[in-house]
DNA sequence: TTCATTTGACCAGC
DNA sequence: GCTGGTCAAATGAA
């Protein structure tokens, strides 16, 4: 069944959301990669990049109006890369089909037109980090290479509509096109294990670190970010630009930093501005209710770092 | 036993 | 009639 569009608000936060968490993990990569820094191996870089990829993923089907079947990004060229996804026949078919005592009706469905997609070339597969499965593959016309087809795993179970093809285009290099159709609706894709935050922080403390670079001065809506730790499982916190930036984006930047829905009484301002720590700067706060300002003269550049606790 | 993959068949669209 | 997308039985893996 295919759902209708989201409302613009709606669909607006996903699309934030959906790139924050992405940037956020983008971060967390480049600190990792560019600091040289030490990594126990708490954190996986290859499910950083998965998580990142899964942002734009979202992001570019959410972009295009919340169509969960029928989505566009890359203008793909080529009615060879058309396929027309319908999984509403399924329903009109296989169902009925049993019910009809026809054995055999495999294939029995109706394909539809126009429907483009957004693709991706990577050099080599990439766990995207969802759950597929696949339930195809056909040798193509002119192709080297079978083309893959994958739905969601959760197609039955939560409905999800999600599909994608996989073709590898070239040997060498290696070469893979991803063609993704439809939006993952469904939940618990990505493996647990996937922390976004330090796992050196104790635990009684949620570690934030963002690029406010993020926060483009464009967005003027509140920014989520869901952070975890060990103990506790994902809590949003809200980054909410100040009332100065958004009706003055040339206007020094404060950012009120709410922890939703937590009980934290401090946060403390780790570092910030490409990394020159500034430890045990702490912002208390009255209530998270009315939130933390932070204070910067250059929010566009610098990557805050908090903790909460 | 359950779930995922493989693979040949079926069928809509061109 | 050809091509590509999908189904579902058979098979494999855990």
């Amino acid at each position: 069944m295919m759902e209708s569009s989201w409302p613009e608000n709606d669909r607006k936060r996903r699309m934030v959301k959906e790139l924050v968490q992405g940037q956020e993990c983008a971060s967390q990569l480049r600190y990792l990669l560019n600091e040289d820094k030490e990594n126990d191996g708490s954190i996986n870089i290859e499910d950083l990049v998965v998580k990142v990829q899964k942002s734009f993923i979202n992001s570019l089907i959410i972009l295009n109006n919340g169509e969960f079947d029928e989505v566009s990004q890359i203008p793909t060229n080529s009615q060879l890369d058309s396929p027309c996804w319908d999984s509403r026949k399924s329903d009109d078919s296989g169902e009925s089909i049993k019910s009809s005592k026809l054995k055999d009706r495999r294939g029995c469905y109706k394909r539809r037109k126009c429907s483009r997609s957004w693709t991706s070339e990577t050099p080599n597969l990439i766990d995207d980090g969802l759950a597929w499965r696949k339930y195809g593959q056909k040798v193509i016309l002119n192709a080297k290479y079978p083309r893959n087809y994958f739905r969601c795993t959760h197609r039955h179970d939560q409905g999800c509509q999600a599909k994608k093809q996989v073709q590898r285009i070239e040997e060498d290099p290696p070469k893979y096109r991803t063609m993704y159709y439809g939006y993952h609706s469904c939940k618990a894709l990505l493996k647990p294990s996937q922390l976004l935050l330090d796992s050196t922080s104790n635990d009684s403390s949620i570690l934030l670190r963002f690029d406010t670079n993020i926060t483009n001065k464009q967005y003027h809506d509140d920014f989520v970010f869901q952070s975890s730790s060990p103990k506790e499982e994902h809590k949003d916190v809200v980054i909410i630009p100040s009332d100065d930036m958004i009706h003055d984006q040339s206007a020094s930047s404060d950012y009120i930093i709410s922890p939703d829905s937590t009980n934290f009484d401090h946060v403390t301002l780790l570092s910030y501005d490409h990394g020159d720590v500034i430890s045990g700067q702490t912002t208390s706060t009255h209530s998270f209710d009315m939130g933390v300002i932070v204070e910067s003269d250059d929010f566009v550049h610098d990557i805050f770092e908090f903790e909460f606790n």
